[in-house]
DNA sequence: ACCAACCTTCCAGTCGACAGGAATCTCGCA
DNA sequence: TGCGAGATTCCTGTCGACTGGAAGGTTGGT
């Protein structure tokens, strides 16, 4: 199976599975006589299962890291759950600041309504935010 | 007032005043006999504005468009406010990507307890991730 | 006189995950 | 035989917000 190909049945593009060959997420395949990269299917799974792994929010080297180990015969699933849990975590944070933010945002929106404009001279601040942060 | 007794004063490195006045973010200060930015109130006041602004969420190029338009002498709030609510937008679709993520996480980690790691031997995938994607 | 701590400019690198493009080959088809 | 699609390598650029470092000038204190 040529990149295209490949990278047809995967959703992605010849450009993308080129840099993963290049960071060391790929083996590189076998070529044809004429020097393109073939694929089996073993490469289609993996490539596969690396987009599986990406859409639950893991960086490519993490993803590297749990088919490195996979690659190395490790049995235990215990690495790839610690991943997990780490990113469960990371999530909980995030939502964390974000819900901070947002209930901040909106207090300073609704401030932006009942501000009078003609107030607003300071070149180097808006009252919009300025104001409300000192307050908060 | 010199540029680290700013950046002491308002919690950056000199290193990021200098990066905001090369994006035109600030002002170019005045300059000492020998060199030295000299700095006023006013920036250290802007400064703080940005911070306090940047904590809100809004990229250096948005807290750029504020000021700006607040140089011209523009007086409506409309354009902060307007900024503040597509932030919020992109939070609450922040938020839901995350809800999502970590959902689908936490079925993942709950599945891995109860895998059997003798299974686990395909050196392309995870059955952790591979399997409970199949079946979502 | 000397040293450390500051300041200056300028250039490069970081992180993550690619995308763009040039120059050149190769394949399949009409 | 010619064309266009798709392949190759190699190098650069993107986004955002900085950070690091080299090579030098300045300041303040002992």
């Amino acid at each position: 199976m040529k990149i295209g190909e490949l990278g047809d049945q995967c959703g992605v593009t010849a450009k993308t599975i080129r840099y993963y060959e290049s960071i060391g997420l790929l083996d590189e395949p076998g070529r044809t006589a004429s020097g393109y990269r073939d694929y089996d299917d073993a490469a289609a799974e993996r490539l596969r299962f690396i987009r599986d792994a990406q859409a639950t929010g893991l960086t490519l080297s993490e993803i590297a890291s749990v088919l490195e180990l996979k690659g190395a015969g490790e049995r235990s699933c215990s690495h790839t759950a610690a991943l997990l849990e780490e990113r469960i975590r990371v999530i909980d944070a995030q939502m964390k600041q974000l819900e901070s933010a947002r209930a901040e945002l909106s207090t300073l929106a609704n401030r932006a309504q009942g501000l009078d404009p003609a107030a607003c001279t300071d070149p180097n601040r808006c009252q919009v935010i300025v104001e409300t942060l000192d307050t908060a």
